[in-house]
DNA sequence: GAACTCTGACCGAACGTTCAGTCAGGAAAA
DNA sequence: TTTTCCTGACTGAACGTTCGGTCAGAGTTC
């Protein structure tokens, strides 16, 4: 059979996943949208609502993609009743961007992340929380299981700056290899380099000593490493 | 003496700084800036022209304090001509940052930085080149004269790491910090943790046979490494 | 009185959104 | 089979509001 062809809703989609990516939810207006997908302006309210109900259904809808694939990833790690592999975890986090960006729009989707992440607005934070919060928590439990005698803290911490890198990534050298060409293309290696240095720092915390890095809060409450797991992006 | 009043001008700055940093350039509107300083929005125009213009004095008001700061701890690494220390270096870019954050505004520049850093607009790039490059390039330039032995791909990707987690815990925190009131506040102990978490996992790449962490391309051209360091984030 | 700071009234353009209505096609009634 | 009815997709023209920006002139300082 041949390959479905795109509604205009999904046209519209796919043009406002770009366009927000871009220029922010204020920055893109619905008249641009509906250009870009050769639509009148009506339409898209038509399908959507408000503008703000398409800024969301742009987001869940490839969020729900990826979060497929990493819940995919996750769940054996964490059903199986032997200690997860670091590079395992880190891997089932990290391999779904690479491979939502190859099919078109994924690079958008990691700029509109980024966006979303340091965007303090109420409508923001929700989206952030419904979508992202249930597997940075998988994650997080995962990385747990996987160095049971590390540091929990600085464990936590790890996690953290691993996806604060790996988005970096996606946006970065999203921007690097548009402006390049072709090569200096962002590739399997690079999947490769990020888990392994994180892999082996997460794994050097073990070797020193089981105190935390830091000289000062050695420790800090349950409650307040529940709050930053909660908070944690993707 | 006491402290000088602030101006109009100086005032307007600041509300714009923190209107900016949490709704962007489009989504902060000069009428908002205006009334969140007590100024009619003529006044806006009238000090800074264009709204546009106003974005960028609030940058690169806070950059140039920001950068000082910096320079000043880097400049001394390199000027000697022994090997400087890992932590020193990392140090060096990660003190001003917390140090910005102690005075008013600190916070919302972090947020405004996270913003402009994934935004491909062409006067948005204008700025994070102008401003943060210059400084990209001592901070790489001092991590590689400070691991000489290390593969010089794998530091800078270190380094881009490093930046972007940075990056993360000011904007990430800021908001925890926000929401939680006076306790889980971002103090040094996080600043000692985030360099001594990352000039361990530096320090692991020598011990590691100097190879390219990644099975792929060990070895990047060093026009590409280049280009990465140009686009370096802060 | 020259220069600087500041203001309120105003402008055209663009904004998100509304709405009456067209149109193709499928079900129901004749 | 023909006619009627209905529904969901879609459109063009407008709505009221807000936008960035202008401008003549008032107030203040030197």
């Amino acid at each position: 059979m041949p390959a479905k062809l795109p509604t205009k809703r999904s046209t519209i989609l796919l043009r406002a996943e770009e366009l927000f990516a871009d220029f922010g939810l204020h920055g893109a207006s619905i008249r641009d949208i509906a250009e870009a997908a050769g639509v009148p302006p009506a339409l898209v309210l038509y399908h959507f609502t408000t503008k703000e109900g398409l800024y969301q259904s742009v987001f869940e809808e490839r969020s729900r993609e990826l979060n497929t694939l990493r819940e995919q990833a996750l769940r054996p790690l964490l059903e199986g009743s032997g200690r997860p592999d670091v590079k395992e975890v880190l891997h089932a986090l990290a391999r779904p961007w690479f491979d939502v960006r190859k099919v078109r729009g994924g690079v958008s989707y990691a700029r509109l992340i980024a966006r979303e992440v340091s965007d303090p607005d109420e409508a923001s934070r929700g989206i952030i929380a419904k979508t992202l919060d249930p597997i940075a928590k998988l994650f997080f439990q995962a990385l747990t299981r996987a160095m049971p005698e590390a540091n929990s803290s600085d464990v936590h911490w790890a996690g953290h700056y691993f996806i604060a890198s790996l988005l970096m990534m996606m946006v970065n050298t999203g921007r690097i290899e548009r402006l390049s060409g072709k090569h200096c293309r962002l590739g399997r290696s690079n999947e490769d380099q990020i888990v392994g240095f994180f892999a082996a720092a997460l794994l050097g915390l073990t070797r020193a000593k089981h105190g935390n890095l830091a000289r000062g809060g050695a420790s800090k409450s349950t409650q307040s490493k529940r709050r930053m797991a909660a908070h944690g992006t993707l």
